[in-house]
DNA sequence: ATGTCCACCTGCTGGC
DNA sequence: TGCCAGCAGGTGGACA
């Protein structure tokens, strides 16, 4: 569910409460999410300052004075919360503050995860170091798609060629360059790259801007929804009259995901 | 190397 | 009301 936009937007939720302070508390009340969290989380975390508050791809990171950052993934149904009034099934994560403001990872499915990592050896870690280039700031750069016979689709889901995309941006981003997420990925032509390439980053800070998108369990920290799922222009919309054109939204299943386009508009 | 699938897990919705 | 199938924002790893 997260994707860039929803990880940058509950990073940005974390930074006022996190950064700066000293961590009081640090609760794991499970051993493993996706994968095992760490057993001295708690111990490397407790009385360290909080550095840090980044995003690298859909990646949240943690950094601290002990030179330690904590790898955080939301998986498909993680979420943040800070200060909750209740407990929640499905807590997993507790972090308080040496000012007794609290932290909670929420991820009912657990496909999320929890790493604890130096930071000098952030980049090689094995989440970090196969992840290609932001697709925020600097333009994205889609030459590796030259001579790949995969979906242009599967191409933009690949996280070593753009990291940070998703089902949903994915889809929104093809239907803005106009181009059909079936199309063989070394076919596309380069006036349609550059299309594409300037999509990408336009929708994913529209994305950002409007708090993220919410479809089911995803909400920003201090429980707010995101907004930009009333901005699609085709995920979700199967059937439903292309904005463009008119013609009824399509939806097609690719490796196992549902691809949503408008097969006039498109092509 | 490249592309395709599955598995991991819970919760919700819609049809019968 | 209950049950069951299908679906969901991700992604590492197994396979041909």
């Amino acid at each position: 569910m997260p994707e860039l936009p929803e990880v940058e937007t509950v990073m940005r939720g974390l930074r006022p409460v996190l950064e700066g302070r000293r961590l009081a508390r640090v609760e794991a009340r499970r051993p493993d999410l996706r994968w095992p969290i760490p057993a001295d989380l708690r111990q490397r975390l407790t009385g360290a300052v909080v550095t840090g508050i980044r995003r690298r791809a859909k990646y949240g990171l943690v950094d601290t004075d002990r030179g330690d950052t904590m790898i955080l993934h939301l998986g498909m149904s993680g979420r943040m919360r800070v200060d909750p009034e209740t407990d929640e099934k499905h807590d997993h994560i507790v972090i308080e503050t040496d000012e007794g403001r609290r932290a909670v990872l929420n991820d009912a499915r657990r496909f999320g995860s929890v790493h604890l990592v130096s930071t000098d050896a952030l980049d090689s870690h094995f989440l970090m170091k196969g992840l290609g280039p932001e697709p925020l700031g600097a333009p994205v750069d889609l030459s590796g798609f030259k001579g790949r016979f995969a979906p242009v689709k599967a191409l933009l889901l690949d996280q070593r060629l753009i990291a940070g995309l998703g089902n949903i941006y994915v889809c929104e981003a093809l239907f803005d360059a106009g181009i059909r997420p079936t199309r063989e990925g070394g076919k596309v032509k380069r006036t349609e790259l550059a299309k594409l390439a300037a999509a990408i980053p336009e929708v994913l800070e529209r994305a950002i801007a409007a708090g993220g998108s919410t479809l089911r369990d995803y909400r920003q920290v201090a429980g707010e929804l995101g907004y930009f799922q009333h901005e699609f222009r085709v995920y979700g919309r199967e059937g439903e009259a292309c904005l463009r054109c008119a013609a009824p939204v399509a939806r097609i299943v690719q490796s196992g995901r549902s691809s949503f386009y408008c097969p006039s508009c498109q092509k």
